[in-house]
DNA sequence: GTTTTTT
DNA sequence: AAAAAACAACGCCGC
DNA sequence: GCGGCG
């Protein structure tokens, strides 16, 4: 045997080989990425290959905005919503109007973002088969630093009422921090500027019927002891975390779909993980946004009253985007 | 995490 | 060859 | 136009 043959080169040798998990290379599959829980980019995969059934019919084929901490969630984080380098060709580089986006339609594609080091996943509330029509309106509560978990569950309470008094169905779910997101399934018909004046309709009339509780201005000083009612997740290139994005913060939390009879004094939206959601879904027989796509409604005209005269069957978006609309 | 530049 | 640096979003609101 | 905000 030759002596000159290295007898433990880069073959076989400490090196942590990479894995593939649904088909994708992961490369360092034993990193950390939520120190506290000793969740790792390999964990964080087969979540992803566990939850994609409930989480791609909410973000697959629609442009994507990405938290990126390739060294964990501990490490500084960055946004990304453009093709980068070394994009595995499983998650697609799309145009959307003037702009390049990026969208998954399956599994792989969910694991390659994790490869990426993609923690958050934050789609439109459109497809990309229709990005200017939203398919989906999104009420974002969120809660002053002294506002308790029981207003915010009344409010996500009164806003499923006034969706509902509005024609619209409200599904509920956790986002992972204090708050909580009140999605409507919406027919694509209205264009955005239509549903951010729903939504700021909406959240004005909250704080018009209760301005100590609510407030519709995002500025931090004019919430204490309130909740902001962010409807600005209703505009054009506005996302809102996904159901069953995992968050980049401690402890793992997961922005999980729940069914309005958990929204109970017991709910403890931070025991819905990474490490548990999995088994959450594989335990229930059922899903908590069953009928989430049978609910949806055209977006209404008007919330009460404002009406905008408009012909009726007027073109919903004259798409001031898009350099070429064909115009009719 | 990837690519490019510098030591 | 190893280390360091550069890069990776954007729109709305109020002033 | 700039800072605050998500």
């Amino acid at each position: 045997m030759p002596p000159s043959a290295p007898a433990t080169s880069k073959r076989g040798s400490a090196k942590a080989a990479t894995e593939r998990v649904a088909g994708i290379a992961l490369t360092h599959p034993d990193r950390v990425l939520w120190e506290g829980q000793g969740i790792t980019k390999r964990d964080l995969a087969r979540y992803h290959e566990a939850v994609a059934g409930h989480l791609l019919p909410h973000a697959a084929n629609r442009p994507l905005t990405l938290v990126r901490c390739p060294g964990g969630s501990g490490t500084s984080c960055f946004f990304a919503k453009h093709p980068w380098a070394g994009l595995d060709p499983a998650v697609e580089a799309v145009r959307v109007g003037d702009d390049e986006a990026v969208a998954v339609r399956d599994p792989a594609g969910l694991v390659a973002l994790v490869q990426a080091g993609v923690l958050e996943i934050h789609p439109w509330g459109a497809t990309l088969a229709d990005p200017e029509r939203p398919d989906r309106l999104v009420i974002d509560l969120d809660p002053a630093e002294d506002v308790g978990f029981d207003a915010v569950r009344a409010a996500a309470l009164e806003v499923r009422g006034r969706l509902e008094a509005a024609g619209l169905v409200g599904f509920l779910k956790t986002t992972g921090g204090k708050g909580l997101h009140v999605v409507a399934p919406l027919v694509p018909r209205a264009g955005w500027e239509e549903a951010r004046a729903f939504a700021a309709a909406l959240a004005g009339s909250m704080e018009h019927d209760a301005p100590s509780r609510f407030t519709h201005a995002s500025r931090k000083a004019e919430r204490t002891g309130r909740i902001f009612v962010d409807y600005l997740r209703n505009t054009r290139g506005a996302t809102a975390v996904a159901p069953y994005s995992p968050r980049a913060r401690p402890g793992a939390p997961v922005a999980t779909p729940l069914a309005w009879d958990e929204l109970t004094p017991g709910l403890r939206p931070g025991d819905l993980t990474v490490a548990t959601v999995p088994a959450r879904l594989a335990g229930s027989t059922r899903d908590p946004w069953e009928g989430f796509a049978a609910a949806a409604r055209p977006l209404p005209t008007s919330l009460e009253r404002g009406a905008t005269p408009r012909s009726s069957r007027s073109p919903p978006p004259p798409a001031s985007r898009g350099g070429a609309s064909r115009g009719a």
